[in-house]
DNA sequence: TGCAAATAACTGACTGGGCAGTTATTTATT
DNA sequence: AATAAATAACTGCCCAGTCAGTTATTTGCA
């Protein structure tokens, strides 16, 4: 994981990778079929936990879907400030090109996983009368996007971060989410 | 920029390069100094005007920045369609550990034109009344944050892309971001 | 205008290094 | 002794970047 996020999937040699996990680079293909098969792996390993995590939150959250939600923007933005946590997206969309089925894979074990345990809070929310009747695929995205943005911004671009932290950074996202930019009537 | 974005930075060949462009691949040196400075040239020359077309469109929309901003949106939500679009983006996430330089560019001259041309009408529109004093930072993440997904989740994961085309996107999108998920009073 | 000299644009062929994956061999375990 | 685990050394391929040499274009001059 170390070795691909500092160097991305191309540059990272299995060398160096079998060196810092303490064994030979043929030791490493005991193991794995391939350069492919090893990153395939490590994503499986590493990263369905925290979509699975999402969606444990999100059943758990059921009576209380806007609160679950909080926590797990909450959650997310904590998480946010450690570059690592990026790593994993930054490679997926670096090889989806030229590796399809990492992408595939990513999305199904972990972005629709993820995405669709919002989707269901939202339309949770709106069953209770919680929030309005909105399209919930819409709404996660506006919950969704601007964390995600918000990452991108700061570890790839190494932008300036949220004034404030990641509590700033969440107050601000739910108050523009559920109050909107317009005055209230 | 073909080359590059079918196969990233790395697996891109200068030699595929230079035969596409009609020529050797030592001819292309006699006029980039490097791939790294081809790659450089191309951000440049083919990004960096359209964050001027972006800083254009909010420069003549002073005196309507809700119209400007949806303006904005609606022409961003119809380029998104072509996945050409997002090559340059997807490039800058995939090269920027390895070639900070090339991150650092694309901030000073796309991302941050266009971010900071956003923040200004947004600033212009609670001038105006138009809406309510929010955070301008928070609330250009909120305009831009789900584009961006939308169109990383669409080209990258190959998700399904939002119902109903880019007009219904940005419907959708402008309804949430202006009036927020909760009942009005 | 015609022609040669000078310069610019371009290329084929090569090099040097890097690295994924394999194989023959050694070391540890039962 | 037999099997499993691990490795050092090796192979074959790929490709960025270079360079000597060729072709095209421009300039200078009679």
């Amino acid at each position: 994981m170390a070795e691909f996020s500092e160097k991305g999937f191309e540059a990272a040699r299995m060398e160096d990778i079998a060196r810092r996990a303490g064994i030979s680079k043929a030791g490493v293909y005991l193991y794995f079929r391939s350069k492919e098969g090893l990153l395939t792996a490590l994503i499986k390993a590493k990263v369905a936990p925290l979509a699975q995590q999402v969606r444990a939150m999100a059943a758990a959250g059921a009576t209380d879907p806007l609160g679950a939600l909080r926590r797990i923007a909450s959650m997310a933005a904590h998480q946010l400030q450690d570059a690592k946590v990026l790593a994993v997206p930054r490679l997926v969309i670096a090889v989806s090109g030229r590796f399809p089925r990492i992408a595939e894979d990513y999305r199904r074990e972990v972005a629709e996983v993820a995405r669709g345990a919002l989707i269901e809070l939202i339309e949770a929310a709106i069953e209770q009368g919680r929030i309005r009747a909105v399209d919930p695929v819409a709404a996660a995205r506006a919950f969704i996007g601007p964390l995600f943005f918000e990452g991108m911004w700061t570890h790839v671009l190494r932008g300036e971060s949220a004034e404030g932290g990641p509590g700033r950074l969440i107050d601000s996202h739910f108050d523009i989410l559920l109050n909107g930019l317009e005055h209230r009537a």
